[in-house]
DNA sequence: GTCTATACCACGATAGAC
DNA sequence: GTCTATCGTGGTATAGAC
């Protein structure tokens, strides 16, 4: 994972991989079918897991808009815990298989189809407002995921403040009173 | 462009591009020192027309609000019309030699912080209202950029349409009076 | 379960004929 | 300016000894 998420699934050969973990190249075929599979489970186990720990959530009950606070923190707190497993996960989609590549998107869609329930259940009892639910579901994910791309432990604000603004600016967005 | 924007600079051979646009693998290094220049004169070549398309534009002078909007309405057009080297300019970045990097790295930033001066100008005049103007900055862009990941012509909704959607949300998270 | 050795293939890049 | 041919390297994956 860590060697995919650092250099790229095509620029990672198998000799590398063996080094890592202390094997000769030969020896990792016990544990995978192929490299394909192996960039497959590690996508598969992040999607898997991410669905699992939002799934076990204790979501608000009060509002929409309370729920899309709750989802926001998840999002940016889960995210921000894997770096690599969420940036290989994005980038490495389109070195899939079709029939892997099928696997990844049917449950991205289920993680995003959540977000846009709690938007458009806040635009009927008018909690939020959005323009249209669909887009705002795209907007805000891409804007709660790109944290990573940018976000250093350390750094000028801490990681609590961070998800602050982050959410304040998803509230906004989204029309919340 | 199409190829590395497909399958990745990586996942790309010299003899694929040869076969693409009809000559000879060796004839290839008639037009390019190798295969890193490719890439390199790709994406220096993208950030380039993106600065002077920016620079080119007359911005709004009333205020910082109209600006944003401005800004996030050329953002979309701009990036909308080049996905391919949007793309391979945001997925390739680790396969750029140091060097290479830190040259691009440059001109990204260069953009970012003609949004950044916006939202810092719209704050002072209270016309906007973020609460921190680099994440601000960081939120805002990944959220318009990520209209490439989805956008299809011929889909839902037409261009232009996305577009006002996306400006309303953009305005509104960044607190537009 | 891990090793060494290797089959087989494709890579980037260059040389030299035309 | 483009071709064919090729060099040297490194890729995935497997075979078979231990």
């Amino acid at each position: 994972m860590r060697l995919f998420a650092r250099d790229g699934y095509a620029a990672v050969s198998m000799r590398q991989i063996a080094a890592e973990v202390g094997v000769q190249a030969g020896a990792l075929y016990l544990y995978t079918a192929d490299k394909q599979s192996l960039l497959f489970d590690l996508m598969k186990g992040h999607m898997d897991a991410l669905l699992d720990a939002w799934t076990q959530t204790p979501a608000p009950t009060e509002n929409a808009s309370a729920r899309l606070e709750h989802f926001a923190r998840f999002h940016i707190r889960f995210h921000a815990a894997r770096a690599d497993a969420v940036f290989i996960s994005y980038m490495e989609l389109r070195n899939l298989t079709p029939d892997n590549f099928a696997a990844i998107e049917a449950l991205r869609k289920r993680y995003e189809s959540e977000l846009e329930t709690i938007l458009r259940t806040g635009q009927q009892e008018g909690t939020l407002n959005v323009p249209d639910t669909k887009l705002a579901t795209m907007a805000l994910i891409a804007m709660l995921t790109g944290v990573n791309t940018w976000f250093r432990e350390g750094g000028r604000l801490s990681r609590d403040r961070v998800e602050d603004i982050y959410v304040d600016m998803v509230l906004k967005a989204a029309g919340a009173r």
